[in-house]
DNA sequence: TAAATAGTGTCTATTAGACAGTATACC
DNA sequence: GGTATACTGTCTAATAGACACTATTTA
């Protein structure tokens, strides 16, 4: 006799990740109705029944954002499924993380947060988000080390400067800019030079890159 | 208007991966029933109502195998949801990669598999299992690198070249034992020596070692 | 000029890779 | 003794980290 099966509600949350003003940040919206009523939480919502997953990651991310279906990093991080994770029933939630550059300031109740402080304290996000952001965060922070996923938090065409200073500013480190101008320049499709430069405010004005085609930094480039 | 939510099946399914006569096997179901009758598949699952995710992984495992429930190493490896990927219907399942040592011969219609002939085959598993198996043998191989997860292949004590050749056989290169047993016995916490030996057929005994408490590997080892 | 930032060169300690040589078992 | 495997030591090339120095802008 067959045993019947279980139906679980799935969401996607989104962690969404980006640097402002040398200082990580991450989208977070408003609850306007319980439970946490007023509390921060992460951007997502419910699964459609014939919606792949990475289309619903990618339909909220647009929706929350306002940035075009293509912009910026979007992969895959966890799930989480605890049964008491949401008060009103079991949830399942598919967790993604999106590195963005330069992102609109967001409409309605949606907000960028400094994670510095959502991450110290447990229980300023809603439901188990500081788990999904912690997660989030750390991977980011690995990613770093051994992918060129750095260049997703900058715009189209950036200075080793402002590529060091997402890894300062991700990683809490500092970074010498000498060898690190050499590390990066000297990685093969890590980024590839332009003719412009910098139209600085003061100092002499920096040449620009792009993005290169290596995805994988082999050597990794280890945080201490 | 409250939209109504979608409601899906869930299932877990297992990447469990063992070292046997230095080639990397997985365990495999044959189907019983349609689809994908008499083909080879990933062990797997429906989740309960009230279960944990993890709490699923692991039932499965120790009923796949008939280990205890806290034998080897189990960790999510990611969640597939494409709207076709079940020809029955919907169904979004949460694998899981588990390493094992020496696991017993399985009951039923379990059996172990090299995953060489697997992985060179797109359709010799059912479903969209070859994807979930790629991904669950490159996550092994690329956590080798900077975690101490390879001593989870070994039984408790083992010797270094043991180790050896559970890199050289998930990596699928040669590792010179010299260098191997410096960078080894000289990364703290990675593993631990004790008083035995191994009494060998032939040539000087080995001595064994436990595994020790490191579970990241910094600096890494690097495959080529 | 001074100040500020960009970029290059050089030295050194550490590490990876190669491999010679020694130790200890079984036959 | 011969052979096989375990283990240690040494050399070298490459790399990471530290930092001096030059280059090019604004004020």
């Amino acid at each position: 006799m067959p045993e019947p099966v279980a139906k679980f509600a799935v969401t996607v949350d989104l962690v969404i990740l980006t640097v402002q003003r040398d200082v990580l940040h991450v989208l977070t919206v408003t609850r306007a109705v319980p439970p946490f009523e007023g509390r921060a939480a992460l951007p997502g919502g419910f699964v459609h029944p014939d919606e792949p997953l990475p289309a619903a990651a990618t339909r909220e991310l647009s929706d929350e954002t306002g940035l075009p279906h293509d912009a910026g990093h979007l992969e895959q991080l966890a799930t989480y499924g605890e049964p008491g994770r949401d008060p009103r029933g079991r949830v399942i939630t598919v967790a993604y993380l999106a590195l963005l550059a330069d992102p609109p300031q967001p409409a309605g109740s949606a907000d960028w947060t400094a994670t510095g402080p959502l991450l110290a304290d447990p229980a300023a996000l809603a439901f188990d988000h500081h788990r999904i952001l912690s997660d989030g965060v750390e991977r980011a922070r690995a990613k770093l080390e051994y992918s060129s996923l750095a260049a997703q938090f900058c715009p189209p065409e950036f200075t080793i400067a402002q590529l060091r200073r997402i890894y300062e500013t991700v990683w809490g480190t500092r970074l010498d800019p000498r060898n690190f101008h050499r590390k990066v320049t000297g990685t093969p499709g890590f980024v590839v030079a332009t003719d412009h430069h910098t139209s600085s405010d003061r100092g002499r004005p920096a040449r620009l890159y792009r993005r290169g085609p290596a995805t994988s930094l082999h050597p990794p480039l280890l945080r201490r």
